[in-house]
RNA sequence: CGGAGUGUGGUGUAACGGCUAACAUCCCUGGUUUGGGACCAGGUGACUCCGGGUUCGAAUCCCGGCACUCCGACCA
């Protein structure tokens, strides 16, 4: 992409009323647009982040057999009156409204009850269970207080899966795959070292549910890390008890500020129960299904790189979850110059060659593209001038480095497209 | 939902109750410049969040809204 078609600008400055590290930068690089607190837009380069870390996701829940699909937002009251949590008494989040003729609707919270309420349409047999669905969808709730830019907003982007089993047994074996593929996600997003698997309260089918806690100064929640089992519990369910079940000592542990990125439960058959979700079993017996679900925040785990990673010029994305892989800039601004012609060439080679290049073709002075370029954090830039070219080709710098290197225009294309002649 | 703070061109700030609301940046014109947010000259852009009140006079003081930020509570 050409950076001079690109309608976002980057700023020195930003609204004096957001303070937080994320949509600071955010803000600032173009990323994303506020429309009012809790509630943001995502821009050209911020979209792209936010795919690429859905795409990690997506494929991760496929090498679990998961099913995508995409429910609705907009919900039936009864669909939530079966398990009594429609009422604003038992959950206050509901953004509520109506249809013309009166009829109550709500904004989806989450999607347990209409997705238990639809798979029953389908599931008649043994034969038909397990099933495991997901999908991406937006959440709607109404916070009482939005905060800390992208981490806690009132509508948001969440990745939630259901699975559907025949018995406990079934289920808790498909949990402990989905905790396993989390960990596999979160190693790939680059946040593998910060994040843990945290024990936190269980509710009324299982003991423990788990939360995916990265640690990060602005997070809301406080954990205690144990650094060498690689695992942390929610300063919420800290007890004796906990400390027995899970054979560590108080002393091994470590309380960090930390933000939940994920979380998996066991939810029983309580939906099942609640919206008629059964099958009939290998004796004719009617059963219950065994559910359940496992969410991921794309938009708070893009907060939590941004506060892990950004440092005092600008954003700093892990190469997973970079809009773009290099940053290619142009110092001269006359088109007919030879090294603008030559950046022409390189750009027009890479992104025929596949590669996501980001090229600042603008007519900005060097010191503007290179704030701007530190500030995008885009992995790796790419500089072509009478001066690279007279050393032989193009500088290259790593976002993450201070250092940087020539290297001739054949090498980056062979770095850059190994598959390729 | 409790507490605190803040609302002034697109953005960041300034202005004792008193001149035509100032400065920087952004943007536009022209010229110069060209490897770390360049320079010169000129220009556009604000009912000072909204509604009341006090006063000869309000961006400024008072009251009521609304919005945003922060702390806390809440957080399938």
């Amino acid at each position: 992409m050409r950076q001079s078609h690109l309608f976002t600008k980057t700023r020195k400055e930003v609204p004096s009323d957001e303070t937080s590290k994320n949509a600071t930068l955010l803000l600032r690089a173009g990323y994303i647009h506020k429309e009012f607190s809790g509630v943001y837009a995502y821009l050209p380069l911020g979209l792209r982040v936010i795919n690429k870390i859905i795409e990690i996701i997506r494929e991760e829940m496929n090498n679990i057999e998961g099913q995508e699909i995409s429910l609705t937002a907009l919900q039936e009251k009864s669909t939530w009156d079966a398990t009594d949590r429609w009422d604003d008494s038992k959950v206050d989040v509901w953004f509520k409204t109506a249809l013309k003729n009166g009829t109550e609707l709500g904004l989806a919270i989450t999607h347990e009850e209409p997705i238990t309420k639809m798979m029953s349409q389908y599931v008649r047999s043994f034969r038909d269970l397990p099933k495991y669905v997901y999908q991406f969808q937006t959440k709607f709730r109404n916070e009482t207080r939005a905060k800390s830019g992208i981490m806690r907003t009132r509508e948001f982007i969440m990745k939630d899966l259901y699975s559907f089993c025949k018995t406990k047994e079934e289920q808790d074996h498909y949990y402990k795959k989905a905790q396993d593929a989390y960990i596999k996600v979160f190693k790939r997003l680059g946040l593998g070292d910060i994040t843990y698997l945290t024990f936190a309260s269980g509710g009324i089918f299982s003991k423990y549910s788990h939360e995916f806690q990265t640690i990060c100064e602005n997070g809301e929640d406080e954990i205690y890390v144990h650094h060498k089992k690689k695992i942390a519990i929610n300063k919420e369910v800290l007890t004796d008890e906990v400390l027995k079940d899970l054979d560590v000592k108080r002393e091994d542990l470590s309380i960090e500020k930390a933000s939940e990125v994920g979380n998996i439960f066991s939810l029983g058959t309580r939906f099942s129960e609640a919206l008629n979700l059964s099958y009939t079993d290998e004796n004719g017996e009617k059963q219950l299904a065994w559910m359940g679900s496992y969410g991921l925040g794309p938009a708070r785990i893009m907060g939590v790189i941004v506060e892990s990673f950004a440092d005092d010029k600008g954003l700093v994305w892990p190469e997973a979850v970079a809009p773009f892989s290099l940053h290619l800039i142009t110092i001269a601004k006359d088109k007919e110059n030879d090294s603008y012609k030559k950046a022409e060439e390189i750009y027009k080679k890479l992104t025929d060659a596949g590669v996501e290049v980001l090229f600042d073709d603008r007519e900005e002075s060097a010191g503007a593209k290179f704030a701007d370029s530190d500030l995008l954090g885009i992995p790796m830039r790419v500089v072509v001038s009478d001066k690279s070219i007279a050393l032989g080709g193009v500088e290259i710098k790593e976002r993450k480095s201070d250092k940087s290197e020539i290297i001739s225009v054949e090498e980056l294309l062979k770095t850059y497209k190994p598959n390729c002649e």
